[in-house]
DNA sequence: TCAAGTACGGCACGTGCCGTGCCGATAGGA
DNA sequence: TCCTATCGGCACGGCACGTGCCGTACTTGA
């Protein structure tokens, strides 16, 4: 019926879903191709098929957690569209499992060039180019210096996220995303 | 003679050495203790006797490289300072093989959390005080906003460095560097 | 409707590494 | 010199890898 039948398009469905509940149960690191095969009683050939790697499943199985599209807001103030979008994105990487999983992820894309492409081109990539579209939005609206390079200004705003999440591992707080906006605009010169 | 014997203490070396060797040639990713073991011609007690894991091993093998400390110049001017200091780091980051190294360290503590606290504790966490009391000194000069959080200032330093390092995978440039200085002292609000 | 073709689950294989136990050899300190 | 901790070497059971094969179930197109 439809381009990929319907068994097939069942058993990606099945692969998944377990993936995701094998994850939180097991922790995202000890996850074997094997046992979620096992589990959602599936043959070893039916992942393999359809995924080259462990990392290639994962990601598949993080995106089709957030189907809900992270599309900025314009209610014509940059800072507080930016503001609201950001909270957004720390309280989905702070849940689980979308949490967890996700650091999961960034780690197997830091040994494996496949995942680090796909990651990058499905998922940080877009992110980035949606925060430049509002920032540009808004430049041209004159709410911003217009000689400041926005991709840098999204580096300003996604590093510290990154940083927190990946290195000192405490909590995304809103607090803290404000925080960086705050200097973001303001700087840090002296008065 | 010394608290550890002669013969332990070369044992350890020859198994740090190995185990940077081996990672340059095989890949971070595709080391096995198993083999460290067998080209240090090294039993594999001998190593598990000394790390718990092969991420723990990872990292005494990382730090026994850079024993040229870290401390920042203190010049009078915190912005050269800093720059000078984050451009060295970068340069560490970006040259084999302490750049793949790190990425795999970092990628080991996302799914270990006793790697992720000792490198936190002899690494990262470090390197953010000394980065913190040089700016704490410039502000008490008056080279700084005096309301400014100084570790805010230290993440929007680090964060977009990881960001590029761990995410974006570009070079760590010394012109990214100053664009980054040059932005969290600039602010980016409309003139 | 039915034949041809494909995807499937189940099973087994060889390989590599894990972490541990046991051995006899070795070397350093009392 | 002797005593003891550490050593290299070897072997083990266990697990997951990725692949092959077989017989079955489903899908598709004539």
């Amino acid at each position: 019926m439809t381009s990929t039948s319907r068994r097939g398009h069942d058993r990606t469905e099945a692969i998944m879903r377990t993936m995701l509940e094998l994850g939180r149960e097991t922790g995202y690191a000890r996850l074997s191709i094997e046992a979620v095969a096992r589990r959602a009683g599936v043959g070893k050939h039916t992942v393999y098929r359809r995924w080259t790697s462990k990392g290639a499943l994962l990601l598949d199985s993080l995106l089709s957690l957030h189907r809900h599209d992270l599309d900025y807001p314009d209610t014509g103030d940059v800072r507080a569209d930016l503001r609201a979008q950001i909270h957004r994105v720390a309280d989905l990487m702070t849940a689980p499992p979308f949490g967890p999983l996700f650091r999961a992820l960034v780690a197997e894309a830091q040994h494996d060039p496949d995942v680090a492409t796909a990651l990058h081109a499905q998922f940080t990539r877009p992110q980035e180019e949606r925060t430049v579209a509002r920032l540009n939005t808004a430049r041209d609206r004159g709410e911003l210096s217009p000689d400041f390079d926005l991709d840098l200004a999204m580096a300003i705003l996604s590093g510290p996220l990154y940083f927190r999440f990946l290195i000192t591992r405490e909590p995304l707080t809103h607090e803290y995303v404000d925080q960086v906006l705050d200097a973001l605009f303001a700087g840090m010169g002296p008065r």
